[in-house]
DNA sequence: AACCCGGGGCG
DNA sequence: CGCCCAGGGTT
């Protein structure tokens, strides 16, 4: 394999085919890179683009960041998933603010001391932003990698990501630009050299690509074995006046940390009975509407129940006005219940 | 090393 | 409906 014909095929391809997306400014900005990076952990582009700039007009600088409540950097969070990241990214800053005097450091060692910056992210902003020669190894990286090198081997175990590191690593020492490189090897990742139906006609590579001439391509990288999908079961209450409705805030740990709720019971074995509730202090609950909610680890089964004001309040349990249920950090699960239950706009 | 953590889009 | 994704932290 000779490097330097691949990556300056990369780097040229790049050129001309780069996505325009609001965190690629030609003068990449540390803070900006630090928050989309974040958000792209295991998160597709598409869903990034929609709330990365309200979240930068939100909180405009790592100081601004550092300085805002947990509960308002999880609202502008609000539906982006994996909730932790947004409160890693929150410690991050602070961190960031403590040690380094509020400017994103430079250097690679420093940026995975932050929390929320692990080997990929700090590559990704060492390279890109500050233009180091920093491998970089994602989910596109590794497959671009195994189809070039025809290897049809598990993606996930250790001595594969052992070894797409050490390839990364020697193509960036080969490359002409580490930003280009790296950020090209993504895009074509996510362009060209796509899981299913990979668009080799126009891949800047394909001279080079082993599993194309081996004919390989759809069989690499070979299935993730998965984990089964956990049952839950929510029941989710209703209980509003004309103008507020009560809500609760869940644990900072787990499943949708921090965020709000309508009041919730809980189960994995089964479906919740109306005398469960009542016992739990919902007068006459009555049934709504009932949804399935999908991620990748949980299959939630929410049943959507209208009751009177609570016999027993929880500690937990506050009054929110309906307008401004905007500003709460809330799931996209519970956004559907609440506009099931007529509380929001469809 | 194994497990935990959202959400949506696409074939 | 199964599959995938610009991963990192905790145990």
């Amino acid at each position: 394999m000779n490097n330097t014909a691949l990556t300056s095929s990369l780097e040229r391809w790049f050129a001309t085919n780069a996505r325009d997306l609001p965190w690629r400014t030609t003068h990449r900005d540390p803070y900006r890179s630090l928050v989309s990076e974040l958000m792209l952990q295991q998160t597709q582009v598409s869903r990034v683009v929609e709330k990365f700039e309200p979240f930068l007009e939100r909180f405009p600088s790592v100081a601004a960041l550092a300085e805002a409540t947990e509960d308002e950097v999880l609202a502008a969070w609000s539906g982006l998933g994996y909730y932790r990241r947004a409160r890693l990214l929150h410690t991050c800053a602070k961190a960031i603010v403590d040690r380094h005097e509020g400017v994103v450091p430079d250097s690679l060692d420093e940026l995975l001391k932050l929390p929320g910056i692990g080997r990929y992210t700090a590559g990704a902003i060492a390279s890109m932003v500050f233009g180091q020669r920093a491998p970089i190894v994602d989910g596109n990286v590794t497959r671009v990698l195994l189809r070039v090198h025809n290897k049809p081997i598990p993606q996930a175990d250790k001595a594969t990501v052992d070894w797409a590191w050490q390839r990364a690593e020697a193509l960036v020492n080969a490359c002409d630009d580490p930003a280009t490189f790296n950020e090209a090897m993504m895009e074509l990742g996510a362009t060209v050299c796509v899981p299913k139906g990979p668009r080799c006609l126009q891949c800047p590579i394909s001279a080079e690509c082993g599993a194309l001439a081996a004919g390989t391509t759809e069989s690499i990288p070979l299935p993730k074995p998965r984990a089964k999908q956990k049952h839950l079961y929510c029941a989710s209450v209703v209980m509003r006046s004309t103008r507020s409705v009560l809500l609760e805030q869940r644990p900072g740990s787990g499943m949708w940390a921090g965020m709000f709720q309508l009041p919730t019971l809980e189960r994995e074995d089964r479906a919740h009975e109306p005398g469960e509730l009542v016992e739990a202090g919902f007068a006459d609950p009555e049934h709504i509407e009932s949804f399935t909610h999908v991620t990748t680890h949980r299959i939630v089964e929410f049943a959507i129940y209208r009751a009177s004001a609570p016999t027993k309040t929880p500690e937990n349990l506050r009054k929110h006005p309906i307008g401004s249920l905007d500003t709460l950090a809330i799931s996209n699960a519970q956004m559907k219940a609440l506009r099931i239950a007529g509380i929001l706009e469809s």
